[in-house]
DNA sequence: GCAAAATTTGAAACATTATAACATTTGCAG
DNA sequence: CTGCAAATGTTATAATGTTTCAAATTTTGC
């Protein structure tokens, strides 16, 4: 809930990944919602970097892990993360991601680099603002938003081939 | 590519395929691409109706229609018919709809009931606007957007259960 | 504490969506 | 006609996601 590093350049990810996990905590107590070890570490696991991670990967590293899961424990946790606002699917890619926003109301925009795969996501007040014009100027009841862009990131359109 | 009839309300819709068949042959013609009689087949189909289809649904209406058709016929119909910008993919339900505005060059956004599951294509530039003025704001170079909202339509809002 | 209830996890099977690889046919230019 | 490119057929397989029921764990009421 602190400042957000910029996922396309080098950074302390260790501090991403330790912040999210104690927002996590925070925001859990506060709902009385229950963060077990397994959804701790599916989240952990979805934070290993700012790239979106697929349901099946995760549950390769889990297995790596030495756990022994399946499909539903993976997609359980997640559905659980996503409910408390903890990850975000992002459709485009049947993958998902660390939220960055956790604990905020936000509508999520995700800009997505389809060179280095990094996702950096964004609130857009003014996006949000004029989603709504145009639904309500059908008469349209809005009520979840998936907006993701993809395109490149500044670093990859400098130093195409990085990471 | 005339006015559009509004898919939550009841319509001649017959109106609404035979257009799209027309528009999509002169548009075919005009890009020297070839409207093969699969292709169009799978055009008609998706413009069943206009709640999105998904890709198995095409394939069992092409088989009840007596063709023996294999999943990679239709996805590569599908995929003719999106690089023309005959339909287009709805992410967050893994199913195609019929472009309402084929041949104008657009960013589409879709209000998509939860309750009846039609689909409405818009173009809001404000909207595109604000997203490119978002992504800009971060160095981002957008390509394609998936802008897909979720919610209530009109007749849905006042008559719970129709359809 | 302790038993009943609710939540969470395990496990196996299955369903749905999408692609890979290679053979065959069709349309078209020369 | 003939040869080439585009389109389609065919088979198999990969990737993603769900259903179902049983077992374990945690919470709750007493
Ligand atoms: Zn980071
Ligand atoms: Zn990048
Ligand atoms: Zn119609
Ligand atoms: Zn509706």
């Amino acid at each position: 809930m602190s400042a957000r590093a910029i996922p396309y350049r080098p950074h302390n990810h260790d501090a991403c990944v330790s912040q999210a996990l104690t927002d996590a905590r925070t925001i859990c107590q506060r709902q009385n919602a229950r963060l077990t070890p397994i959804r701790e570490r599916v989240l952990e696991l979805i934070w290993q970097s700012h790239k979106p991670l697929g349901a099946y990967d995760v549950l390769a590293e889990l297995s790596s892990d030495g756990h022994n899961a399946a499909p539903p424990t993976v997609y359980r946790a997640l559905d659980f993360l996503q409910q408390h606002g903890l990850v975000h699917r992002i459709a485009s890619l049947n993958a998902f991601i660390g939220c960055t926003h956790a604990g905020e109301s936000h509508t999520g925009m995700f800009l997505i680099c389809r060179a280095c795969g990094n996702v950096l996501e964004l609130t857009a007040p003014e996006v949000s603002t004029e989603v709504r014009k145009a639904a309500s100027g059908e008469g349209f009841r809005p009520e979840t938003t998936t907006l993701e862009i993809a395109g490149l990131c500044p670093r990859c359109q400098s130093e195409p081939g990085h990471d």
